[in-house]
RNA sequence: GGAAGGGUGGCCGAGUGGCUUAAGGCGCACGCCUGGAAAGCGUGUUUGCGUUAAUAGCGUAACGGGGGUUCGAAUCCCCCCCCUUCCGCCA
């Protein structure tokens, strides 16, 4: 959420910002609604102030028992009652317009970012790893998985309808693996905490981390009214909502194993085959509170301890920072890595790390006390895949299939596999 | 699901109609004291909004949220949200 005094001490520099991502000058309807509240509450003021005074004045009059004189006040008073009154709820419905107009605009991209329309002006920052040559035609995931009879669509359509897969055996656990091994690798080496939440949450919280008012129908509800997380990012960015920290606590960087669910409302027709695009799947997240002077070198960090994941697993991969007109609602600037996937001869999105500023913060009430004593800041929020576990399953299963339709077993995720070697036809 | 008790500055906690300008404590900051520290003593320490060059000053609002009573509400009344405890059910 934007502050409305940034966009008033310079309105030129919101819509510059605005029309980066390719949306409409929108600071001139904002502040008419600004002025004509701050007016109002000017106006509201003064009579609060004179409303104040006289009652002072009454309450001596009244010990000092003069009736006739408190009663003269009184009947003065009465004639700013009706105005105070209906000043109030005018503000408050001032208040709300222009907070419900401000929270959906989305945040404004970072100074760097490169400038662009969608996805063809991504930049690509870097390549990593071999992509592995075969003697035969690589396979899709989902052919290697049926094969192996140990991925299921159809039965997982009888019990849930389309885009969700049910896994068996050798599959099953790669998965669990593959939580166990990223949750292991960002808390023993790259300084996570790791954190168990909710992945229930309320109005609040989802408005919080930008979800909602926007983005509702991107989300299941259940019907206690709670939203299901379509990211660990919403349960564990909220861990300092209304919280005031202290500086040194900063950076906190958390991580969380969970399940994601996502109506993927607007992607009728895309990627409906196999396990690239499900409403119920596994992600590692990362996420981390900073400094507003932290937040630049954790993003990079953070985009790091998401490398190094693949890194491990002998995955080819690059590297992008997403354009302007690419980012997600609530990000200055995001960095997406794209997995190399044989089957698809294609590279496929991974993991999104982006840094979102004090958007969140601001939605959260989330501040801290600098250490020079100072009054209260809004802290900055970051977060990350770290990674996707699905698409992770996907890439093992096309970069390490095998002629005779095995895949073996990446050696980083041996010891969590039971020390096997190979997946095998069941 | 049933019953009861609660929601007050960073934290704890007092406060049933006007000297509440929210007591007191903790924490924090600075000073005194000290060889240095602790203790002790003293001073200071909420946030939002408006105005403003200003994190100065002034004004205003805020005691979970909204509405009502009143000249005046943290305090009285109504509705809602949330939390806790006990009982029931239960992984």
């Amino acid at each position: 959420m934007h502050d409305i005094k940034t966009i008033r001490d310079n309105p030129a520099a919101f819509d510059q910002g605005l029309s980066l991502r390719g949306l409409p000058a929108q600071s001139a309807a904002l502040l008419k609604i600004d002025s004509e509240k701050r007016d109002h509450i000017q106006k509201l003021q003064d009579a609060q102030a004179r409303r104040n005074a006289l009652s002072k004045e009454i309450g001596e009059v009244m010990r000092a028992g003069d009736k006739a004189k408190a009663e003269a006040l009184k009947a003065e008073v009465a004639g700013l009652k009706d105005f105070i009154a209906s000043g109030e709820e005018a503000e408050r419905l001032l208040t709300q317009k222009i907070n419900d107009a401000l929270a959906v605009v989305p945040n404004l991209p970072m100074e760097g970012v490169p400038k662009g329309k969608d996805e063809h002006d991504n930049k690509e920052l870097h390549t990593w790893g071999e992509k592995p040559r075969f003697n035969f035609e690589p396979r899709q995931h989902f052919d290697i998985g049926e094969w192996l009879g140990l991925m299921d669509f159809e039965t997982a359509a009888k019990l849930s309808g389309a885009r969700f897969v049910i896994l068996k055996g050798q599959l099953a656990k790669l998965e669990r693996a593959l939580g166990l091994f990223m949750v292991d690798l960002h808390t023993e080496h790259h300084g996570y905490t790791e954190i168990y939440a909710p992945y229930m949450l309320r109005d609040e919280a989802m408005f919080g981390v930008a979800q909602l008012p926007k983005f509702k129908e991107d989300l299941f509800q259940t019907t206690s009214g709670h939203w299901l997380i379509p990211t660990a990012e919403a349960s564990l960015t909220n861990l300092v909502r209304e919280r005031m920290l202290e500086e040194k606590e900063l950076p906190i960087r958390m991580t969380a194993y969970t399940p994601c669910f996502r109506a993927e409302a607007g992607a009728a027709g895309k990627d409906t085959r196999g396990m690239i695009r499900q409403h119920q799947f596994s992600k590692v997240e990362l996420v981390s509170i900073t400094t507003p002077e932290q937040a630049e070198a954790e993003h990079s960090r953070m985009l790091a301890c998401a490398e190094e994941v693949l890194k491990r697993l002998k995955l080819a991969f690059r590297t992008i920072v997403l354009c302007t007109g690419d980012m997600g609602f609530g990000s200055r600037k995001t960095y997406d890595i794209e997995v190399w996937l044989p089957g698809q001869s294609a590279y496929r999105e991974i993991s999104s790390c982006s840094q979102l500023g004090d958007f969140q913060a601001r939605r959260m009430d989330a501040r801290f006390k600098p250490a020079d004593g100072k009054g209260p800041r809004y802290v900055h929020t970051l977060n990350g895949s770290g990674l996707a576990v699905g698409r992770t399953m996907v890439a093992i299963l096309e970069n390490y299939q095998n002629d005779d339709g095995s895949v073996t077993i990446p050696e980083a995720l041996r010891p969590y596999m039971g020390g096997a070697e190979k997946i095998t036809r069941a």
